[in-house]
DNA sequence: AAATAAATAATAATCATTCCTATTATTATT
DNA sequence: AATAATAATAGGAATGATTATTATTTATTT
């Protein structure tokens, strides 16, 4: 006997979850939830704080954002490619950057017999923008 | 005019913190705050969960531990060497690594005026405990 | 237009962590 | 050994981020 279960999970249109999207898309400092909420609450002043953190959830599982935790706290970045981040301890900025370097993929897989999905990767420095004068 | 003015910060004997400390030391799995404070409770019953997080960021100052953010979750580590972490995304187990690799710091420098202080590194996959046959 | 159920606002609950304070324990001094 | 000075503690309240609950609203289907 087979059984087949069919779970359809209709997910429809709301301005709330599209408004959320847009702020992610249109911002580059990987703001945090309560950001967006602010932000969102300018154009749906009755927007709630759930009703963000609700999408945002569901915009990562469909895989439109990407979290990612600064410290203990998430922040949300529209770039879904690979990359990595620099965090500066100053003003707590982070910049988008590219390793292509995938070299240490089969090494940590012979080394550790570790099957690596991904890396996930804070490199923490300061920023030109305190730059000492030389 | 010239002012100097000591603090002075006498720390002294407890034996919560050296319970703090040998759990610590003696624990590879990168422990949470509640996994130490479960443990020191079986030889101090009446410890509290405070004095375990106050004494974990005096042994993070003082250079004793580091502290690791696991998502968003402190985790504990005696190991202060500079080095990295292996997450199973399947078990959550953290294997420590080394990656003597320091080629990304000038290359930082020089692409983004970035100065990097280090590297803050989670590669994510599955562990051997989970091979699948081959 | 009516029916269906996903999404919402509002609010309560949870979880990790920090803060507060009266009391206790450690260390230095007599 | 007793006294004084004050760091450290236990216990509990407070905080901040996130998740859960529920009655109501809204998008979509019939
Ligand atoms: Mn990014
Ligand atoms: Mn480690
Ligand atoms: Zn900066
Ligand atoms: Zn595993």
């Amino acid at each position: 006997m087979i059984i087949i279960y069919f779970l359809i999970f209709a997910v429809r249109f709301s301005h709330q979850r599209e408004k959320i999207r847009e702020i992610v898309y249109n911002t580059n400092s990987h703001p945090t939830a309560d950001k967006i909420f602010l932000e969102a609450k300018k154009s749906i002043p009755k927007i709630s704080l759930g009703t963000v953190y609700r999408n945002l959830k569901q915009l990562e599982i469909s895989g439109e954002i990407k979290t990612i935790y600064d410290d203990n706290i998430a922040r949300y970045d529209w770039n879904t490619e690979p990359h990595n981040h620099l965090k500066c301890k100053n003003c707590g900025d982070l910049i988008d950057i590219v390793l292509k370097d995938k070299s240490i993929h089969p090494k940590i897989k012979k080394d550790f017999k570790f099957n690596v999905d991904k890396v996930e990767m804070f490199i923490i420095g300061t920023c030109k923008k305190h730059a000492k004068q030389t």
